[in-house]
DNA sequence: ACACAAAACTAAATCGTTTTAGCAACATAT
DNA sequence: ATATGTTGCTAAAACGATTTAGTTTTGTGT
């Protein structure tokens, strides 16, 4: 049933030399222990000839390392992380990483049985946007020196490793483009778990800009939305924050609100941005072909991916933990909505 | 530097007891191998104790399986393999299956060197989109007996399991769709490998239509385009093309040559569907709103992953190879374009 | 008090690698 | 002739689990 799969005892046993030899050659470290060449190219065409291929997990056990990197989004459907997945792994791949993927669903619960799994499998480091409220797991695992970076959303107060971009201020530059514009009604429609970072400081951003702009804010001038009723677009509440608090604009905190709000308004038959002005976080690349052309915030997707596997190896490297922060600059683009 | 990971030798030595007794009970196994109860409860409160954490890896290795399956797709930041990704994933992890996810960006000796690695690291299994043009490795697999399931893109001829949709019925009614409204002159925009099989299929399903209608096709109608050009954003072959030929309509083989064919058009300030009309393969959230509502081929995208995770799970259950195909149905969605 | 079964537990092999510590043979230098 | 070094190779331990094939202890019936 199961094909037997060749090891390097076989080719030990068929060259009649001993298996430390074999491991010692095909790991190319033949010449630095002085094997003789002859005997050395005979290993690896009985290698090639046997189709013998290494087994990583023997490899993994006893090297104590296993050459992958966990990668814990909040969903790998959401064009912003599967953007960011791809140059991940391409930047990995260059350093014999692979990519253990999972997604977390913005589900507390759930995002621990995944941490968990990937300690379980012995990654070598993660990568995660971390959608806990309580950060004491992360604690825990910068305790435990797990090499870690905290990608998108960082932890207030927590040691560790970060790459994002500065929220605040990119929400704040989009608000005062709103207001700029006349606008003093203007409604932020965002994710329920209020205690996500980068959501958080989204709305800090227009609270500043408001603040600044001696607008009044009011109870009325906020939704938050479930990411359960987002998944399953049941956008109810966003329909009735439009039609109650009748904002002149509106700001997204994530491309998939966006969305959900577009959907809403064209069912209310609104038009954008003649009734209501858009705004939202993440870029994608259709929105410059939506109707209209929706203006966004854009994240610098490929040098977040850059900079955290480059944190996260630094550390594998070196074998010590580091703490960096890196915020990087994003882009509002002004487009018709 | 390292901190000491917890093994069962530790919980075994802490409560005097041997190595095998702490797995059999950790692994439920301790009522069928009567082992007293109260020394299990100990057993578990110790592992608790010690925060002990299973390692997956010496697991695999002696188990001969890592519960772990490789997901190689053309590139994950494509919509259409994120959102397959989330179902996989989805289902997978409902039988304790973690996925290495892997892009082979439609390269043949990438995809080549990915499948080696995830053998390597022993997967339990391979979920593929394939790009070869010769399918000699897959064959090896198939005869080396490795449980898997072709995605997207069968072979011709190799006896292993599929899961797609009907490519060639599917871009069939979509161009019998642009002949009824009178177009003649149909221009095709497919990818360069021209051996992907459902690319070819999405082809093949053009020329039926055509040949139906009793319209002439010619080398003028067909235009491939390199997948490292539509990487690049590089679309200088499609405005030739479409300068050139003079379409009247263009049925494009998948949802990022129909953003490359989006951007083109605007760029010659050609209206869609006034100028052009464009029908393309995939169905991607936001067609609902670009300008105009993109016409699109949906892909029954939860299915897709529902079935292949199932295909594969009762391979590995029962420990046959399986050949099974599931040609699953598309929704012709026609909007304004 | 003795046999016999069931309950409770364990030593050691195993999975496929890497690596440490060392052996044997031969060459070179003193 | 003896020490020293180099070349070429290997045995065995280790990584952390699972599992086979036991052994020992306890309980029950006669």
């Amino acid at each position: 049933m199961k094909i037997k799969k060749v090891t390097i005892a076989d080719i030990a046993n068929e060259l009649s030399v001993s298996k430390t030899l074999v491991s010692l050659v095909l790991n190319g470290k033949g010449d630095s222990t002085s094997i003789n060449k002859n005997t050395q190219q005979k290993v690896i065409n009985k290698a090639k000839e046997l189709k013998y291929i290494p087994n990583q997990v023997a490899r993994g056990l006893r090297m104590g390392k296993t050459k992958t990197l966990g990668l814990l989004v909040a969903d790998i459907s959401n064009p912003f992380f599967a953007r960011i997945t791809r140059t991940i792994e391409h930047y990995a791949e260059k350093e014999g990483y692979s990519l253990i993927v999972c997604s977390s669903d913005e589900d507390k619960d759930r995002e621990i049985r995944l941490i968990n799994m990937l300690l379980n499998r012995q990654v070598d480091g993660i990568i995660m946007t971390s959608t806990l409220d309580n950060p004491d797991i992360i604690i825990q695992l910068v305790a435990d020196k797990v090499p870690m970076v905290l990608m998108d959303r960082y932890f207030e107060g927590v040691e560790t490793n970060y790459v994002g971009v500065d929220n605040r201020d990119a929400s704040k530059n989009a608000i005062k483009h709103f207001i700029k514009n006349g606008h003093t009604n203007i409604g932020l429609i965002t994710l329920t778990p209020g205690y996500i970072s980068s959501l958080m400081d989204r709305k800090q951003g227009y609270i500043d800009a408001m603040y600044e702009a001696d607008l009044t804010i009011t109870e009325k001038n906020f939704l938050e939305i479930d990411y359960e009723n987002l998944k399953n677009k049941d956008y109810s509440t966003i329909k009735s924050f439009i039609t109650n608090s009748k904002p002149t604009s509106i700001f997204t905190t994530n491309n998939s609100i966006a969305i959900g709000c577009m959907e809403v308004l064209r069912k209310l038959k609104l038009s954008i941005p003649e009734d209501i002005s858009l705004i939202t976080f993440d870029d994608v690349e259709l929105f410059k072909f939506t109707s209209p052309a929706l203006s966004s915030i854009a994240q610098p997707i490929e040098d977040i991916g850059k900079q955290t596997v480059s944190i996260i190896l630094e550390q594998l490297k070196t074998g010590n933990l580091i703490n960096k922060r890196k915020v990087l600059n994003t882009k509002l683009i002004i487009r018709d909505s």
